[in-house]
DNA sequence: CTTTATCATCGTAATATTGCAATGAACAAA
DNA sequence: TTTGTTCATTGCAATATTACGATGATAAAG
């Protein structure tokens, strides 16, 4: 064992959960918040912002792009990393959406 | 290796971040969506409704309760777990926050 | 006191994640 | 062509997560 059981849960649930999975570490936050500061897309300076080694941040870019949060376009000699604005805001809705389910009545714990 | 950096990284990010891997199992989900769902907390029908053993889902739950999203009261015999409502929208503006930064300006990727 | 029910914890196996050195691929500049 | 720059990929070691059987702790029921 150790493997999650995705096959098990609705894809809702996993979509959140996959969503979720992707912000779940420091590193990847602070990425975010380096694309997000930045009017101009930078490229591999995102490694030099980070105390971090550049295949580390590599693999960190890597999981956000398959996450859907973020996009990476071929620049010249180098490649240009920004958040993926349409996505970004289907994950705010998602979100949104889940954490305003809860009742405004005080709860019984 | 293989531990996170964590103490490179500032206290809103691993903040952040450790609110995002709590949420980063569909299982977890699944159980917040439960809790959210009943009027009445319930105990150990958790369980019942998941298709993961006990001790299993009582992992998920100490992680739940470690991040802070779910509270428990002991009842009797059983236990009554239910959403952490102060925290709750805590991390909802949190993560609104953290999504809202995004400019409007379409990105140049 | 004994039994049953409910839930946590322990121990362990399987798998995933994190991090980096070494290497590779692609392109620009000399 | 050779060199340097930029970034991805590979391979590996350390650590974390996931899952569950077995067991323990606690309280209600008999």
């Amino acid at each position: 064992m150790g493997a999650t059981k995705t096959d098990h849960f609705t894809l809702q649930q996993n979509e959140l959960a996959s969503l979720a999975k992707a912000l779940g570490h420091p590193a990847r936050i602070a990425i975010l918040e380096v694309l997000l500061k930045l009017d101009s897309c930078i490229c591999g300076d995102i490694v030099n912002e980070l105390p971090l080694a550049q295949p580390t941040v590599s693999q960190h870019l890597k999981e956000l792009k398959t996450a859907g949060l973020i996009k990476g376009n071929i620049e010249g000699n180098s490649i240009c990393y920004c958040i993926d604005a349409e996505n970004w805001n289907k994950y705010k809705e998602l979100l949104s959406a889940f954490f305003g389910q809860l009742a405004l009545k005080t709860n019984c714990c």
